[in-house]
DNA sequence: TTTTATGCAAATTGTTTGCAGATAA
DNA sequence: TTATCTGCAAACAATTTGCATAAAA
C-alpha cells in the first residue's frame, strides 16, 4: 500500500506492519467489518495483535482522513476504506452493508443549506431493506 | 396522551405512569434525548424511576412503533416521537439534532431501488455542520 | 388474582486508557 | 537514540439481564 505510507509520512505518523494490515483489509474488501472482525480475520496473519491495537489503529486512520466510520444501527462501529462521502444499503436479514452510488448527497446537501441556513459539512445516508440476495424468501 | 393509551392496549402492553411520562418527554421536545438525558429529566417528577425502565420502556416503545431510535455517530443513542422518516441535521459544535422536512428520501429510495435492486424498507439520512446559531464564529 | 412492569444490582459488551517494553525513524 | 507505537490488563460507559416486589388489568 503506497498510498497509506505516504499518507503516514505526510502525517507524521509511522508506518507499522499493523497500521498496513489494518488499513489493507479495510482497503480489500467491501464488507465494512467492525474492529473486532477485523481483529479476528487478523488471528491468523498477525497473532500478537491486540484489539486494543486495533480499535487504536482504526481511530488513527479514521483522524488521518484514510477510513470512515459507519454507523448504521447495531451496536458497534463499522469501517470503510472509501471516505468519499457514499450511500450505503443495510440488509435486514444478513446485515450486509452495500455501496452504493447514488447522486442524491450533493443535490440535497445544498437543499438543506438553502432551506435552512444549516451549513452542511458532510452526511450520511443509509438505506434499511433486503439485498437482491435476501429478497427472494 | 391518549394516542399513547390506546396504542398500547392494542398492543396488549400496560398503561403506566413510567411509559406515560418517557413517551410525553419524548413527544413534547425536538432536542432528541438520550435515555441519560430522559433519565435525569425524570428525577424531579418521577425520583424512584430507575434507569433500567427508562431504557426497557424506550425498547418497548421502539418495538410498538411509537419512537424512533437514531444513531447520530455519538456513544449512545438518541429517541424521536417522530416515526415518519425525515431527516437530521446534527450541529458538530452545540450536539443539537434538528429535524429537517427534506423530501428527498422518498426520490432516493425509489432511485435506489431501481438501480439496484435492493429492496429499501426504511432510510435514515443525516446531515452533519453547524446550526444556525453556531455559524457565526 | 393473574399477568406484566418496575427497580435494584450485577453482568455484559464495545471501547478507551495507562504504562512498560518494543519498534520505526 | 529518541519519539512513537504496541500489547497487555485494567478501567469505563452504555446497555442489558435476573429476579423479587409492586402495580395494572
Amino acid at each position: 500500500m503506497e498510498k497509506l505510507t505516504e499518507m503516514l509520512k505526510a502525517k507524521e505518523l509511522k508506518v507499522t506492519p499493523q497500521r498496513l494490515a489494518i488499513f489493507n483489509i479495510l482497503y480489500n474488501t467491501n464488507e465494512h467489518p467492525s474492529a473486532e472482525t477485523i481483529y479476528k480475520q487478523l488471528q491468523s496473519t498477525h497473532p500478537t495483535m491486540s484489539l486494543a491495537t486495533v480499535y487504536k489503529t482504526l481511530d488513527t486512520l479514521k483522524k488521518a482522513q484514510l477510513v470512515q466510520e459507519i454507523n448504521v444501527g447495531e451496536d458497534s462501529f463499522r469501517y470503510d476504506a472509501t471516505v468519499a462521502p457514499h450511500p450505503h444499503a443495510i440488509c435486514l436479514k444478513c446485515n450486509s452493508v452495500i455501496d452504493l452510488e447514488t447522486d442524491v448527497l450533493a443535490e440535497s446537501a445544498k437543499k438543506v443549506q438553502e432551506d435552512t441556513g444549516f451549513e452542511v459539512i458532510s452526511e450520511k445516508l443509509y438505506f434499511y431493506g433486503y439485498c437482491t440476495g435476501c429478497r427472494t424468501k
